[in-house]
DNA sequence: AAGCGAAGCAACCGCGAACCG
DNA sequence: GCGGTTCGCGGTTGCTTCGCT
């Protein structure tokens, strides 16, 4: 059965992929002439396409300033700050990325950040984790016992040497972080795009501390999270005892140390950067995470003394991240790695 | 080498907003 | 204020390419 014309074949007019020949009347008459008057314009250039199809190839393909090519990993994470907080407002995504259609990165959310997002147990909607407990179980298990590329002697260490399984920890940060805020109703004002853009820089960088709590109160309050708390818990005093961890950058990210209750003694632990076939380089999270505990001199009505803290600097702003290299849970979902930061390796 | 499915991406479609007389 | 027209956006489709068997 033959599909019925449309009305725009019915009118001569012509669908489909366009072929050299249309593109240079396209870029000949706008170069001339300039673009808009889209319902005229095919007319007037010669082109038996309507004024959508001409637009459409104009913006997407055939300008000028538009930039090709692989997505750098500034620019998806750009994006997937901007979905975070805008949604599916893809052409307000794309004005704040230069040379990028919101086709294009349409495609691009769907085709790759999606995905991975999925694969790392983030809802691609709402940017939250969507793993139960026993998911996440299921994953360290098997990143502990089925790992082609790494053989990790533990689920939360490296190879033994301090260096924590960076994959696992991104995880258990996603599985652990408390939901964002709602975002703000969608607006197509620039400034309060930006506005909204800003703050959302602001909450990512701001540090986000989850207390650690004792078994009891854990267990009674959540008890399918019990575990992994319990478990960075130990890892990290394991792996904070004296003369074992090596500490670095201690002055290069925002003063995490001070915090009502104080004073503690923070540190971050060394940042230990692998890298892959391709040179890249396959970020630790050990400098997403710094570890405090409470000095001597901390209050007890203030702070258990059992207790310790385990604060996570999220994000920080782009420069930061390059330098510091904190961002490895976006940087692996990007480059395609498997949720245990191996795959290329 | 051929077949097949998955992935990637250009292009289309429908709808709503903006514009204009 | 109203109706028609144009434009732009977001969702979807379908073609091409790639990779695996």
């Amino acid at each position: 059965m033959t599909k019925p014309a449309s009305d725009d074949q019915k009118n001569g007019l012509k669908k489909g992929p366009w072929t050299p020949e249309e593109d240079q009347k396209l870029i000949d008459y706008i170069h001339e002439h300039g673009h808009g008057k889209w319902r005229t314009l095919p007319k007037n250039a010669g082109l038996k396409r309507c004024g959508k199809s001409c637009r459409l190839r104009w913006t997407n393909y055939l300008r000028p300033d538009i930039k090709r090519g692989r997505f750098s990993f500034g620019e998806e994470e750009t994006i997937i700050q901007l979905h975070s907080v805008l949604g599916n407002k893809w052409s307000t995504i794309a004005a704040s990325l230069p040379g990028r259609t919101d086709n294009e990165i349409k495609n691009y959310w769907n085709t790759h950040i999606k995905k991975k997002l999925l694969k790392m147990g983030i809802d691609p909607v709402t940017h939250t984790p969507c793993l139960d407990f026993q998911q996440l179980s299921s994953i360290l298990n098997s990143s502990l016992h089925n790992s082609p590329h790494v053989n990790y002697p533990d689920p939360l260490y490296g190879m033994g040497n301090n260096t924590l399984n960076p994959s696992l920890l991104s995880l258990l940060t996603a599985f652990l972080s408390p939901p964002p805020p709602p975002p703000p109703p969608p607006s197509q004002n620039p400034d309060a795009v930006n506005q909204s853009f800003q703050q959302s820089q602001q909450l990512n960088n701001s540090i986000q501390t989850f207390p650690l709590q004792d078994n009891q109160s854990c267990a009674a309050s959540q008890p399918l999270r019990l575990e992994p708390h319990q478990l960075m818990k130990a890892k990290l005093d394991q792996m904070i005892s004296p003369g074992t961890a090596n500490f670095s950058y201690q002055n290069s990210l925002p003063n995490v140390g001070q915090q009502e209750g104080g004073p503690y003694s923070t540190s971050l632990v060394e940042n230990q950067i692998a890298h892959n076939k391709r040179g890249e380089p396959n970020f630790n999270l050990g400098s997403l995470i710094s570890y405090s505990t409470p000095s001597s001199s901390a209050s007890p009505s203030t702070l258990n003394s059992s207790a310790s803290s385990i604060t996570f600097v999220n994000g920080a702003t782009e420069e930061e991240r390059d330098t510091y290299c904190s961002n490895m849970l976006v940087y692996n979902i990007s480059n395609g790695l498997n949720i245990d930061g191996s795959g290329l390796l």
